[in-house]
Formats: C-alpha cells, structure tokens, sequence
DNA sequence: GGCAATTTGTTCGTATGTATG
DNA sequence: ACATACATACGAACAAATTGC
C-alpha cells in the first residue's frame, strides 16, 4: 500500500484537444468575439493534426455556439459572443425526449418570472418601471394589430422586468423557456375562443403589477404576476396538470 | 408583382441534413437509448455523402449528448438516454463567459429550490417525507465523516424536495447549476472556519423546513429554506453582492 | 488466451464552389 | 474581372481498438 494513486485514462480523441484548447481560450478571454481563428489549414499545422481533425473540432465547436465558419471566409472561423443558442438546444432536446409536459414549461416560467418582479421590486430604477408601462401601453395598442404584436409587447414587459431583476441567468432561462412554450402553442394560440378578453385582462394583471412594484410591494407583485401567467396558459395545459400551477398561487 | 412568394434559403451543410435526421429519429422515439446507429461506411451510402461529412455529424450529435462512439465497435454509435450533460455544458460555458457571479448563481438555486419546496409541501407522500428526513438524518452522521459524505447526503435531501415537487426541468436545473456553484466554492468549502458550526445549523434548517412541510405550510418552507440557503452560502458570496440575495429572504 | 474480421480514429490528396481584395 | 486563399466535400489509405470465434 501507500504509493502512488494512479487514475484511469480515458482515451482522449485528437480532435477533443483541439476543442479544448480553443475553448479555454474563449472563455478566459484571450479570443473575444468578432476575432479570427486561424485558418483550419493554419490550425493543423499549429496543432499538429490533420484536416479532418480541425474540422471535426470545428463542428463541435460550432455546435456549442462558440465559433461560426463560412465558405471562402479568408479571414476564417469568427469567434461569436455568447448566444443561449446550445442551451436553448439542449432544454429543446430536454423537453422532447423527457417528455416535458407544457404544465411544467409554465410552472417554470411562472417560478422564474416571480421571482425576477420580486427582485425587481426592490432593485428596479424609475426608468426601468417607466419602461414597463411603455410595454404595457404598446400591448393596449396591439389588441387590435394582431397577436404577433401583442407577443411582442408582451415579451418586452417581461425583459425589462428580469433586466430590473438583475439576475443574468434568470434572464437567459426565462427568454428559453418562453420561446419553447410559444413554440409549443403557436397554432393553438391563434384559434384561442374569447381571444380579446384574454388580451384585455392580460393587461389589467400587467398593471395591477406594476401598481405593486411601483408601491414597493414585491411579494404581492409576483403573486399577481403568477396568476396573469396561469390565467394566460391554464387553457392550453390539460385539465389534470392544472393543479400543478394553482398550487404556485397559495 | 403577384407571383410566387420565394423565401431566401440558407446554405446548409452537407453534415447538418444528416444530424437532423437522425436527431429527428431519436427526439421522435424512432431510435431508442442502446439502440445502435448503423456503421459509419453503412451511414455513407444510406446518406450518399462521404464518410468525413458521416464523422462530422457523428461529433455534433456526440457533443450535443445524444450518441456515443467508440473506436473499433462493430455495433455502431450507441444511442445514448438523455442527460442534462449538454446543458450542465452551455450553463458552464455561460458562466464563464458572461461572467455569472457567485451571487447570481446561489440566488438562482434559492430560486428553484424553494419552489421544488412550495410544490413539495402540497404533493409530497409521506414517504417522500421520511426520504427527506433520512437524509437530514444521514447528514447529521456526516458531520464527523467530513465534507464529500455531509455533501452527499445534503444533495440527497434536494434530490427528494424537488422529486416529490414533480418538475424534472426545476429538478434537472437545480442539479446543474448545484454542480457549478460547488466546482466554484470546492476549494474553499473545506478551510471555511466554524466549518461544523455551519453544518450543524444546517441540518436545524433542514429539520424546520420539514416540519414547516408536514405541517403544509408551503410558503414557511419555502422561506426557511432560502433562509438556509443564504448562510450556507453567504459566506462565500463578495459583501457588495449579498443584498440581491437578502431580497429574496422578505 | 490468441486470432481474424470489422470498425473507428486519423492522415493525406484532390476537386469544387465561394468570398475577399 | 481576376487571382488568391478559403471552406466544403469526396475518396483512399493506414493505425489502433473492439468484438466474436
């Protein structure tokens, strides 16, 4: 015994080193985006591999969102900045293969979102609040323009909300998950009976939140908010998910 | 004017029609976890493309977590069940490159973690109670066992609340970003001073938060557990920092 | 345990269409 | 318009690794 604890090594492939030190590199700030990577038939002399390792390197580094290449580019591979993109991939992935029911999608939106007002309530500037009502003034004008407008407003709301917030990664899971909802119910949304006073009472809610925040009450704030969410979604999610999301309105 | 509306078509590679297909077969149930994808030479001539474009789409469906290859299996790439790794994957990524601060990161688990309590308080089973309370128990054990076994049975204890809360995408994420904030403190959880002190109010929260759950209150649950949450973590977390968390403590 | 067949990992060469200056 | 350098894609080849006999 005592000796040296030796640990098992993996096989580790070419084009994984590849990936790994061009990773490293990004993210401890020594490539920023808009900057060039070399060109692959650069980078295989500098790493010492062949073509097809750069490139299989490439892909993955693509499909992470960290780099984009084109055709021809002389300049070659770009270094993007950071786009939720892979994550927005993966909860996509996520929610298809487990089977993640749209009650859940909502309840996670409604949790989310509760808590961005609560922070909101206490952190927001005077400016951030004026730019919500401006939200909600466009949502007013958008009953009539039709629901891609109404969306658009809405969804403004809400980021200035998490924005006031000041939780970045509130803010990324929230834009997520909102975009995998609406995708889900973008046909059904359409065709919703009663479709107006959904939008009206939509927007009284939006008020009544921004009364409480303006007020400095957080916690009754994002208690209104969860409502304005279930009443928004509760006719898109089945009957029996439904207790699901009242239990989150106390 | 009039005619046919074209739509701009963006280039697509050669290796993307191929990951789509086959991550439409997986996401769809077609291709199930341990199943195999035919050999790469036998990929070539069903996609009719060359065996480099076969790998390159091989590593972006690897890198996004959904097959696996081994050099030498004749069986082919292994379809792989669905784990968070791709996620636990951008987040880090996120973390590093838009900077997530500690603080950003604690109060995002305050987050989710009291609401996987406020929904547990309503659906839990009494089983899933005295899974709870086995944990509390073993972390009681730990306390003299060191760090790793206190740490394991304080996961355990989540693991259960957000199970019996029954969102697996506030589970999965409570997971992930539990893993990173640990790699970030790993170093300085282990020379904390008054190291067992915090361990012990930790596991007297702990005993509150179920009995606040047994006894159905939800939201008292909820809040001793963000309670617990911030000194637990507080400590680790920059001075100017920590308001944003006592926001979410009332 | 050893051996043969097959597969992946990796390299190299070549042809083609494209973007830049 | 042209030349250059680039990414895309193909195909052949060899080494290393795995499986099954």
């Amino acid at each position: 015994m005592g000796g040296p604890r030796f640990e098992p090594v993996r096989a580790v492939r070419a084009y994984e080193r590849v990936v790994e030190q061009v990773e490293e590199a990004v993210e401890s700030g020594a490539l920023s985006p808009g900057e060039r990577l070399p060109s692959e038939r650069e980078l295989m002399v500098q790493f010492s591999v062949s073509r097809s390792t750069v490139r299989e390197a490439l892909r993955v580094l693509q499909a992470r969102g960290l780099v984009r290449s084109r055709p021809g580019d002389p300049h070659g591979a770009e270094v993007l900045p950071f786009t939720p993109a892979a994550l927005h991939k993966s909860m996509t992935t996520l929610a298809r293969v487990e089977e993640l029911s749209l009650a859940e999608l909502v309840q996670f939106r409604m949790v989310l979102d509760s808590a961005a007002i609560l922070l909101a309530a206490r952190l927001r500037t005077e400016e951030q609040l004026a730019e919500m009502g401006r939200a909600v003034e466009a949502m007013r004008g958008a009953v009539e323009a039709g629901e891609d407008a109404f969306g658009a407003a809405d969804v403004a709301f809400h980021d200035a909300v998490v924005r006031a917030g000041g939780n970045k990664l509130i803010e990324i899971c929230t834009d997520v998950v909102r975009s995998i909802v609406l995708k889900l119910i973008a046909e059904r949304i359409a065709e919703a009976p009663d479709r107006e006073a959904l939008m009206r009472r939509s927007i009284h809610h939006h008020e009544e939140v921004i009364a409480a925040m303006r007020a400095g009450d957080g916690p009754l704030a994002a208690r209104l908010s969860r409502k304005a969410m279930y009443d928004y979604y509760a006719g898109y999610v089945e009957e029996c998910e439904r207790g699901a999301l009242r239990a989150l309105l106390e």
